[in-house]
DNA sequence: ATACCACGGTTTGCATGCAATAATGTCCGG
DNA sequence: CCGGACATTATTGCATGCAAACCGTGGTAT
């Protein structure tokens, strides 16, 4: 139950390479939640729902006690566990924290960070994201190759930042599959404006990493923050395209 | 295990009150965690610490589980739980985070608040601190009275922002007693400069309030930031006084 | 001398079953 | 016909005990 990088986020295991009945039951159960297999508020009985995911009630309750410290469940003592409903403000204000807290670790790393020889691996993880989407159309492979990019990034500030206690904001932040940097990638690759935003975000990039190298925080840490806005605006296409269906994690979202 | 009320934290209820032994576990543990009861790194084995404690196994884990989601232990899979290290960076950093969601808080707040008689909460409890501070000298009773107020007008700045998820997040961040709003104010009143803290303090919340009330989003996050940076300078000074005995939780810190 | 493996004690992970509490249905009085 | 007390069922909380994984030790082969 590690979860070794941060942006890794927990939706990309599987549950068939689990460790221990607890991880398999937090993994199921997670996707089974995002996936919205539950009403609302619906209750989780812990019997049945034991059954079907073919683990005994007390990995389930460890699972169960996992999810609501993540904020997917709620829970009444002595009265069980009740699937968490999202709803819209949820999703904008968690980008918006995301970018805040972001915002944070590129000004820790402007104002911290002093050897220019480390930002050589942000430097580089950048130019190849904007080799991508330089070089023409972006095919759904080459989508991938920059969501994983994208990925790495974004963890890399983070570590420059060089907080234990940004990567756990972050790292809690992230839980919910619809905060994370790259929550709305591939359905920003359906987009029409699609070029112009991933051209956007290389940009954003660039100008943080540059904001990095030249101590300037102030302007790293709102160049952080506006480039989280990136995947508000993606909310906000999805739901008036009604493209939700690419979105991970937007099948639970109350209208 | 519910927290009711924000900045209400967890370190606030005596373990004799707990209805379950998982909570009577959380609580004593983590009371215990935060009095350095434990050598940083050192392993947590559950056979005796359930002896300990007084619960068995299952419940004990669950507890162990909340604390490592809480940061207060690590864990590694099939290896048990260690308890957790802090140092300087860990609280400075928590700090600023704090201080960087209030201010989103109080940016919402103000971008969002339209009603101006909801003010009337946080104009009052600011009133009432602010009365506090002007009487004359601040007796330790009076301090505790402060004490309350202070976390009710951050509460209220959080319920005016209307967001759930800043308010999980602040949750999360004053999950760790150092971290939290009133962390410093009982060291705070031992200070040499005692006097002059709290009325810039005082100074804080009412310009927080008017940045509101004017709806100037941008001033009310600044200044929400500011404030908390009171918090550092107690910490600072504490470490140079070492008066840290006055400071929950920094029992466990590596100088 | 070092690397490797076998083995015993220790510790975690989990399944089962029981007790206590909450939810639900039932019956009776108004 | 409706509301409240009680009985019944359903569900959570937890203790116990067992099995598997892990760590350290010692012995053996290279």
């Amino acid at each position: 139950m590690k979860r070794t990088t941060p942006y890794s986020s927990p939706n990309t295991a599987t549950p068939d390479q689990a460790t221990s009945q607890s991880e398999r039951a937090t993994l199921t159960l997670r996707e089974m939640l995002v996936q919205g297999r539950f009403l609302p508020g619906e209750r989780l009985r812990e019997v049945p729902l034991a059954k079907e995911l073919g683990v005994s009630r007390i990995p389930l309750r460890l699972a169960l006690e996992r999810l609501a410290h993540e904020g997917f469940v709620d829970t009444r003592p002595t009265r069980g566990f009740t699937a968490r409903q999202f709803d819209i403000a949820d999703i904008s204000d968690a980008i918006d924290l995301r970018g805040a807290i972001e915002g944070m670790a590129a000004r820790f790393a402007a104002e911290r960070n002093v050897r220019t020889e480390e930002l050589a691996t942000l430097r580089s993880t950048h130019e190849k994201m904007a080799e991508l989407v330089r070089n023409g159309k972006l095919t759904l492979e080459l989508v991938s190759e920059y969501i994983a990019l994208n990925a790495e990034f974004h963890a890399e500030v983070l570590r420059l930042s060089g907080s234990r206690q940004l990567q756990r904001a972050l790292d809690q932040i992230c839980c919910l599959p619809f905060a994370s940097p790259n929550a709305f990638l591939r359905r920003q690759y359906l987009a029409p404006e699609s070029r112009d935003l991933f051209q956007m975000s290389v940009e954003h990039h660039r100008a943080i990493v540059e904001a990095i190298e030249f101590r300037e925080g102030a302007r790293a840490e709102s160049l952080a923050r506006e480039h989280a806005r990136i995947a508000r605006r993606n909310l906000e296409s999805a739901l008036a395209n009604k493209t939700l269906g690419e979105v991970p994690g937007l099948q639970l979202i109350k209208l």
